[in-house]
DNA sequence: CATAAACTGAACCACATGGTTCAGTTTACT
DNA sequence: AGTAAACTGAACCATGTGGTTCAGTTTATG
């Protein structure tokens, strides 16, 4: 065990951490923005928000190009798909350990001498 | 918009966002252990496993309970569905994005005189 | 009772975060 | 040419993170 090349999933996960950010992206799935149209849509300065920006970028959830003197922020690459695909497998664990301790409470009231491991239902 | 209650999600992505924590979590999928146990199977201190389980307690992913000299760590009530919800509702969004994005582009290349909006195929 | 195991809390460290201000630079508009 | 908009970078600040060590406390065991 002892080492888990985490990878994107760090940086994603810890992009999604911030409230301002997840806000960010929803924005930018209705349309893409500016830094200055996004800093004023979250009260916050130009600086402030080229930071969030720049974090979301480098998960790539955001994908920005200047075009003159204004730089557009559109939605990025990453689809989430890793993400996901570890919270559905953890979900699974977690029912599959939730299952085994509702056998055990079962088994306590209503105990039977063969003890071969019963099938999930 | 300004404002995104987080709550949850904020705390439930910070937790997430580092790999010792989704080790933890995985790990005690398997089976419960105590502190020392997931201290050495990560080779870092007791202080320092106890604090990464005191953010996942905090987030609910994890709950213990001290029996005799020993704090056995379970998984917690958190199955991560609003955040898998949150994560699923961008997914969507994305999608139709880039969708929009081909219509444009298939547009441009087979212009049509009827602008009315095509239905999704 | 004595010793050791297992945890706990405080204090420290280097570094990242989420913000700010201030001082530029680049680009657009008149 | 001159002004203003939009961004950028550096510096700063308070707080949090991921870890450590050290000095306890509590509980089990010979």
């Amino acid at each position: 065990m002892v080492q888990f090349t985490g990878g994107h999933l760090d940086t994603a996960f810890a992009a999604l951490a911030d409230p301002t950010r997840r806000g960010i992206l929803e924005r930018l799935a209705r349309a893409d923005a500016s830094i200055s149209e996004l800093a004023d849509s979250f009260r916050m300065t130009l600086t402030g928000m080229k930071k969030h920006v720049g974090v979301l970028e480098h998960a790539d959830l955001v994908a920005t190009e200047k075009v003159g003197r204004v730089r557009i922020c559109r939605l990025g690459a990453r689809r989430l798909d890793a993400e996901v695909a570890w919270i559905e497998r953890y979900r699974q664990l977690w029912e599959a350990r939730f299952d085994a301790l509702d056998r055990i409470v079962e088994d306590l009231q209503h105990p039977r001498t063969n003890m071969t491991r019963r099938t999930r239902s």
